[in-house]
DNA sequence: TTGTAAGCGTTATCAC
DNA sequence: GTGATAACGCTTACAA
């Protein structure tokens, strides 16, 4: 590998020279410039960026840890923040969980151990260790997602959106209403989006029936599953179903057609997330968008901020988000 | 920042000692080794992966250029180039080009200044300038979806995928056939595609209509677009179309369904890639599966190989394909 | 079995 | 304006 000193030398000048000539940093004489800049484009010098580090203490690398790479959401929020980190001049350095709530910690260290400058956190599961982990970081972090207390956090308006969701359908005259939750462990997804759906009721003074209410996880598969669960099990049948993800909605779609079911006719379903399929399937799906290109692009401008601002207080940032209303309700 | 240094001053040890004790090489006494855990324990130390790499020239971590993130094809990819990775203890660094050319090289430079131990490259379009950049990194390429001579790539069988197809459509009794491509500048998508669906015509003599040719970009409205051109143009309408990517067939699809086109009764519709949506559209689309999955890992032991083996002969690899017969036909 | 010291490619300080 | 030189945190001969 080329390095400075060489350049230096076949420029007939000093690494500091050449530095200050890199980084635009203190005089370097036109003449000078003129030699080194030719020297450079001649041999394709290219400046390591781990000697650089390793003096500045910069990297201008950004940690990303999502949970899946293969989700609508999270492709969505990396692109959006990968696009905002490189107008600054920033790469990300990606890491996945696989859903592994011990590899989010593991991932924590192997970032710091690359000396990343910030670190963005789609969370999942938000336990103790996590916070403590966190907690301790020398660097700045942003969580997406989940709020976690202390740290600057973005999150959806998860428990506005269900509620709204649910007052939709209400509105639309539906009175029996099936829910298909995630286990509580994640607060945003289990528990405020069913909270969301449940104060809705609650305010309507409609009754709840425990009969109607399933569990999923995030997968299709399941969604089905819990549609079957709920019908089998129930002599009256509701009328509409409020799913917490698309996944789940698209699964519940699956096992009523399979059993002819007519949406919205014979039951109405609503999905949340707006994932780039609920558009195409018939019906189209009615559910909510999180506008996560936004939620992705305020999250690097927030950690870039944190960045440059040390003793920047943590912020708290909900998104708004928006209902879509499509055909199946 | 704590140090090497520091954590074997605390241990009363040399930092070479710790540094040996850190990778497992060489001779450590046991109570050495239990006084530098203890202190590493209670310290958190964790070691600069810069200073480390600057050392050893090996950092452990493999760039990756996409074109963009949020499509299907890259985000399954770069997960199963992840996954892969991960398992030998590689991490990636994203580089997004946003489909620019010119960002696909400035990003092989910034990877370079990185000193990352290889490179995967999802191209695009390749032209002179970034084979030229290729040849002269010093460390090795995987190139996937497209040929780039000289050099180890993985591509999909695109030829074969498109001529099995469209002979899947002549079996069904189909004689007229559209096709919707992409400009030919896209070696893989947009040549060899069109070549497969036009030898499978040739080889069954069945003549090719230029009125039913149309050509769009890879976004769904132009596959609309380019539908609609067609059948408002020819009197004698096809009876099929062959997209040669889902979008586009997708979007076909939507201005055939507001035209009150039947499908697959009044024609018949194909797409390429086997995108997420494609099975959840109704009626859900026959395309060919690419398993990127699979190509992501085979991208990512490659690439591994080229980094162990530094005069590995470049390896040219086609993937298979598989159709995925649905309703749409 | 352990420690010393040189060196990786930069930048920053300071003297010239 | 420029150039020595030390320092960043680590690994690795080599000496002890």
């Amino acid at each position: 590998m080329i390095t400075i000193k060489e350049i230096a030398k076949l420029a007939n000048a000093s690494s500091s020279t050449v530095s200050r000539f890199l980084n635009d940093s203190g005089y370097v004489s036109d003449e000078a410039r003129k030699r080194i800049e030719k020297v450079i484009r001649e041999t394709g010098y290219i400046p390591s960026e781990h000697a650089k580090s390793l003096r500045t203490k910069q990297t201008k690398v950004i940690g990303v840890i999502v949970p899946r790479l293969s989700t609508d959401t999270s492709s969505r929020l990396v692109n959006a923040i990968n696009d905002e980190l490189a107008e600054h001049g920033y790469q990300i350095i990606l890491a996945n969980t696989n859903l592994s709530p011990a590899k989010e910690i593991e991932n924590l260290k192997l970032l710091r151990s690359r000396q990343v400058d910030g670190i963005i956190l789609l969370a999942t599961n938000v336990n103790e260790e996590l916070i403590r982990e966190i907690r301790q970081l020398p660097i700045p972090l942003v969580a997406l997602g989940q709020e976690i207390p202390g740290i600057s956090f973005i999150v959806n308006d998860d428990y506005g959106a269900a509620k709204d969701m649910t007052e939709l359908l209400i509105t639309r005259g539906h009175k029996k209403i099936a829910f298909i939750g995630v286990p509580e462990q994640d607060r945003a997804v289990g528990y405020f989006r069913k909270k969301g759906f449940m104060d809705a009721l609650q305010e309507k003074s409609i009754s709840i029936c425990n009969e109607w209410m399933a569990e999923a996880n995030f997968d299709l598969s399941s969604g089905y599953e819990a549609m079957k669960t709920i019908l089998q099990r129930t002599a009256q049948k509701p009328t509409a179903v409020f799913a917490v993800t698309d996944s789940i909605a698209i699964g519940a779609m699956h096992y009523l057609m399979e059993i002819e079911c007519h949406i919205p006719k014979d039951m109405a379903v609503v999905g949340t997330g707006n994932s780039r399929v609920s558009q195409y399937i018939k019906p189209s799906l009615t559910t909510v968008d999180f506008s996560n290109e936004d939620m992705g692009r305020k999250a690097a401008k927030l950690l870039l901020h944190h960045i440059k601002e040390t003793n920047g207080e943590p912020k708290k940032i909900t998104m708004t988000y928006s209902i879509i209303k499509r055909d199946s309700v």
